[in-house]
DNA sequence: ACTTTTGTTGACCATTTGGTTAAATTATAT
DNA sequence: ATATAATTTAACCAAATGGTCAACAAAAGT
């Protein structure tokens, strides 16, 4: 943490502060102290409060789209892509709890963001497992499914318990290690169910 | 508008507030004037912010999980519960878009809310669901599943397209009519894609 | 009629907050 | 060595914010 430029601490103590606050929440008071730096600095680095925020977000969906991005439009067989999306998916965001709830949160909050940066991380790449899908659904290897559904299916299933922790937590009183199992069960649960939906 | 007391004008005032803004991001001002009131009242009536967001809040949570518990503890065949709940909760959902994910994100910032809130709602009602699914697989009517995997699986299908709604109409192009015809599709679909995971 | 309680307001206050500035310190180049 | 540029700080500021208070108005008892 020493050696670390001013730059990467601050914006590392602003993602913290960010991701457990929100936008509003958060204070840059907060982030100097955690950073370990005097408040000013923050402004010498990043303008304004929304600047370091916005910073922060692109950082955090930068983090998470192009995996969807990366595993949905690899060149594997699609049941394959599915088993490795519920796998490495619910693997890294168990170890990245806050960011869907700060992402999705913010995302709803303000909403034009989304054209921009959302749309120009994944875009593209959800054309290609449209097209892909339909090609496997004339050959007749698959179900002739509604991808949009089939895709909000799995990733409501894998987003959803890591967003709804501290609730699912209470409701089935699990521990944290309970919890990471459950979590690690529903990797192969959640992509038999997606495969069994669509298999012929 | 007019007719209605002031403490439910204010009520609904700090709902709108809350629910677009969350806890932080919420002036106390904007309510006021949303209310078409003075500042100093909503402190007459709520002593202070924090109150009334709690109000807010058991509100929301009252709003939402009665309806979960009614219909999961309700004595009809386990195949019509789960249609039940999908087709009334993406209703109940579609025309209070914002209660969701208010919820869950406050539940994130603030967990320590849960123990008291939630469970009491919510408690009691999962024990019945768990024995009734206990009895079905024990009589061989149904697969022998985890009821957690199930349960978690049908709100998360559920409501996750709510909650992500913005991200997911950009993703997929959709105008707001297109969103809810999106969404009314899924009552069936997301109800049969329960069922076939836990038939025999 | 009038007293008391309840509801409502405008003005005000202390604190917090994002942001600035001028000066000091450190690094870099000449 | 020294001038120049980059980094860091303490002190400060204006605006915003949650909250209060004294006074006024309306309702409700009597």
């Amino acid at each position: 943490m020493e050696d670390k430029t001013t730059e990467i601490k601050i914006l590392e103590a602003a993602t913290e502060v960010f991701q457990e606050k929100g936008m509003y929440g958060a204070r840059m008071q907060e982030i100097a102290d955690k950073a370990g730096i005097n408040k000013a600095l923050l402004h010498y680095y990043y303008r304004s409060k929304e600047k370091l925020f916005e910073t922060v977000f692109r950082a955090a969906v930068s983090l998470m789209a192009p995996r969807i991005k990366g595993i949905i439009s690899s060149d594997v067989p699609i049941f394959d892509k599915i088993r490795k999306f519920t796998d490495e998916y619910i693997s890294f965001l168990s170890n990245h709890t806050y960011l869907p709830a700060f992402v999705i949160n913010e995302l709803n909050k303000n909403p034009q963001l989304i054209q921009e940066i959302f749309l120009k991380e994944i875009g593209s790449s959800f054309q290609i497992l449209r097209d892909d899908v339909q090609k496997l659904a004339d050959k007749g290897e698959i179900k002739p499914v509604d991808i949009e559904h089939v895709l909000v299916n799995m990733i409501s299933m894998s987003l959803f318990p890591i967003i709804a922790k501290p609730l699912l937590k209470t409701m089935f009183n699990k521990s944290e290690k309970d919890y990471q199992i459950f979590l690690e069960t529903r990797k192969k649960l959640v992509a038999d169910m997606i495969i069994d939906s669509i298999k012929v």
